[in-house]
DNA sequence: ACTCGCAACTGACGCAGGTCAACGCGAGTA
DNA sequence: TACTCGCGTTGACCTGCGTCAGTTGCGAGT
């Protein structure tokens, strides 16, 4: 367990609140900022925590007033339809942002909720794009997480089968977990089967059958929310197109 | 057929290549600008045209130089999986933009290819990008409509069934129309049944039959590619979710 | 008028994955 | 220990849509 010792709540207070020492900088906002613009970027950010699971960081019609970096711990978004269903949209790693597709009409589109023990840095909207007009790297950085989510959404939206989602899912999770600096073949799932199946656009019980075969040819080996990814080569083989960054 | 006259090649050349008197402004990246702004907006752009039918505007892995805005025509943007297979991403009307996607990483994730004969203006992004930092309104344009098209591809991604996704389509293609000073009832689809079943994840011969059914239930009449909406409020309750804008 | 080619339509059939129901299991609670 | 509650798993069954195959109809070229 020591892997996932930062994401523990007992560590969060130990983070630093400045981007300029904050291990996820180079995967967050302020990637390839020089220092001088990080420390004006830093003045804007509140941090924000700890959040319990459950907790919402805002809720569909809520204003937009803030951007999130998520600092530690998942979060989830989703939406809500008018029939009543929930729709995840995606799963919310430290050092990724949440709200962007707020931006139009000012107004949040989907409720992002944590999925267990978290924190966020708040980051002002206004205040940040009146600074992006000031730092081109940020205004750049700003458009590419926005066309990166648009480019995900995209790779998600074809028609695969059920083991080829979930391959894809198992992978996104590996790399993003393994730029984070932890291991990349064995993974604590935070979201329940039924999040991951609505993710998927599939039926829990699919997603059950699906590990279960995994299991059985050796892919990988899976107790409860602790999922080995066994043999890398076949999960790529399937998951190849669904797997950005 | 004296509504789609302005799509024609004949009336291409008869647009004004400024923003400030294109019918379209209202509706483009200029949409909200002051007149001076977007008068050094004007500067930055190149009309192109007319296309061919088929004739392509970029291809994936192609560097990102400029942005698009469709003036003229209907396209398709789709990308090609490693299995070779094709999938369409959407169908691009007059005013909107093409390539926003490619900011990220700096080179297109999809080809953009014209469905009729068409024209569109060129917009340099590095010139464009440097402008939007001293005109505050282009660059929330800019992510409003990155924002814009992300909302509609988490729209899109939802488990819908074939008369859903179908009802979905034809209104939003209705009302897109409608903006543009069109009928919102009469529609000629610039696509083929091929394309919208791409796009909609389903079987060509779904969508035949789905056009089928419809026209026995009265909500459209279908002549090949010429629709007529019948039943505005049956086709809301069925297409409802998937209809953005 | 004829063929050729392609888009669109239709019917028969099969299957991936959804639905429904039963059950196991761990965590709380008392 | 027993009782509940939610999550996850498994089996039996069902169905919407995909697949395949065949037909129709329009436009272009000769």
């Amino acid at each position: 367990m020591s892997g996932t010792a930062t994401l523990s709540p007992l560590n969060l207070y130990q983070l630093r609140r400045t981007c300029g020492t904050c291990s996820l900088s180079e995967l967050c906002l302020p990637m390839g900022l020089l220092r001088s613009d990080m420390q004006r970027l830093e003045e804007l950010i509140t941090p924000r925590g700890p959040l319990n699971e459950g907790e919402h960081l805002f809720r569909i019609g809520d204003p937009l007033r803030v951007l999130y970096a998520v600092r530690g711990g998942f979060f989830k978004s989703y939406l809500v339809e008018p029939s009543g269903r929930e729709q995840v949209l995606g799963f919310h790693l430290p050092g990724e942002l949440i709200g962007l597709d707020a931006i139009w009409p000012e107004k949040h589109q989907c409720n992002a909720v944590a999925l267990n023990t978290a924190s966020v840095c708040e980051l002002p909207y206004a205040q940040i794009t009146d600074l992006s007009r000031q730092v081109p790297g940020l205004q750049h950085s700003m458009l590419r997480l926005l066309s990166k989510e648009l480019a995900l959404s995209h790779a998600l939206a074809g028609d695969f089968s059920a083991e080829e989602r979930i391959a894809g899912l198992l992978l996104s999770l590996s790399s993003r977990m393994k730029a984070r600096g932890y291991s990349e073949t064995q993974l604590t799932l935070s979201m329940s089967r039924r999040d991951i199946a609505n993710y998927l656009r599939l039926a829990t019980e699919t997603v059950s059958r699906v590990f279960a075969r995994f299991e059985q040819d050796g892919l990988v080996n899976v107790d409860r929310r602790e999922v080995t990814l066994r043999d890398m080569e076949k999960l790529g083989k399937l998951g190849r197109c669904l797997s950005i960054e």
